[in-house]
DNA sequence: CGGCGCATCGAACCCAGGGTGGAGACCCGA
DNA sequence: TCGGGTCTCCACCCTGGGTTCGATGCGCCG
């Protein structure tokens, strides 16, 4: 990191706003403010230009807001929203749209350099006011219900059903759990009349939709390398 | 609240842990703690009877565990989580079972009671370190629109894979395409060897991971109702 | 003790699904 | 104009998967 400065731009219409942040921010040890902008059009162009460590950016801005730059910077450098609004919208939004840090307009400049090292060190920060609305939008958001416990599937069927879901064949499957095919077809058939499923697809379907697959691997996951 | 002091229950499978957070805690000004349990079922039956403010729980136990029984205590209690682990799928999965705040156990004491207080104050607290969980949840969680191109497939060929993992056999695609059969079979075989899957149960894993298949409907959505 | 559910196997059957090879029609870019 | 890709279709073969009718041993419960 050149002499281990991290170089920061500012990003917000208020003027005031942005001279104060760069006096602030230029006291600090270790940060230096690299530019700063007036609307977000200008922040990715500056961005991309000045090849900042982190953009802090307001999320109210003309031409083109906060939430829409951070979309277009997201991957090319690390953006911080800075706003005055903690409603739970702009956070989750700003955070979605790829910020890794969220501050309010009062906090102080030893927060604002936490967060900042936090970002840079491959972290997150997000101001302790709307953390509130994080964790809600985590709660609510995604419906969630977890591995529902499956119809009146034995664990062996669930087990099979998940092997069928890895893509194996019976055959593979008989051969991973240890018994004969003979076995792993009849706790097929039986899973396919309790989940009321015709075919194994149909089933592999079922096993994603009640999240008993696990969906971490890509989607070439089999296949041998070559 | 009574004298202003906020009642805590430990919950925490370990007694050195629950003992030294204890003596840690008791220390604090305004803060008592109430009670400790070893396990989830006795956590949950001791938050019952005492009614403490705040439950510090740990994810790890015995019988029942943390996650569990923060889903029980949803609602009835604030519940903070309290955890060596700091490995995404614990965070998410406290949160969304309803705890309010998330610590992992290298915190200090003054953490512990920041994050006591704001959880009282109806906000979060989320330990810095697993914040970047939290906000990687949230950005890939709900959103991911960008139905990203799959590998080489044709638009024909997504449009048969889809069917394919919405149960479809290869005759009934022939008939919701008003194409012929052979038809089918020639773009399943295609797509198959595409993305490097030997079967058609495959391909409807492959579907789903690659998000092609709308995971709304439940499980059994196929079936005619008698 | 007898009955029930689960897991384990065997044998035989049938067919949808997958593999192979080819072909004609269309569109588009070189 | 000539490929090259896509979509469409045909005929043939063959295997894996799903179906059916069994059987055995085990653990649990009334």
């Amino acid at each position: 990191m050149g002499a281990g400065v991290i170089r920061v731009l500012l990003a917000d219409d208020q003027r005031v706003v942005r001279d104060g942040l760069a006096m602030v921010l230029g006291l600090l040890d270790g940060i230096e403010v690299a530019g700063s902008a007036a609307d977000g059009e200008q922040a990715v162009a500056m961005a991309r230009r000045l090849r900042p460590d982190v953009v802090l950016m307001d999320l109210r801005m003309p031409r083109v807001n906060g939430i829409e730059a951070t979309r277009q910077l997201a991957g090319e450098v690390h953006v911080i929203a800075l706003t005055t609004y903690d409603d739970d919208q702009s956070v989750v939004e700003a955070l979605r749209a790829g910020a890794r840090g969220y501050l309010t307009k009062d906090a102080g400049a030893d927060e604002i350099k936490a967060a900042i090292e936090a970002v840079m060190a491959g972290g997150a920060a997000i101001d302790p006011a709307v953390q509130r609305h994080v964790v809600d939008a985590i709660a609510s958001g995604p419906p969630e219900p977890p591995t529902e416990l499956p119809d009146g599937l034995t664990q062996r069927e669930v087990e099979v059903l998940g092997l069928m879901a890895d893509g194996m064949s019976n055959s593979e499957i008989a051969e991973h759990l240890v018994i004969s095919m003979a076995t792993v077809k009849s706790h097929v058939n039986h899973l396919l009349a309790k989940i009321g499923a015709r075919d194994r697809a149909q089933a592999v379907a079922y096993a994603f939709r009640a999240r008993l697959a696990n969906r971490g691997a890509r989607p070439g996951a089999w296949r041998a390398p070559s």
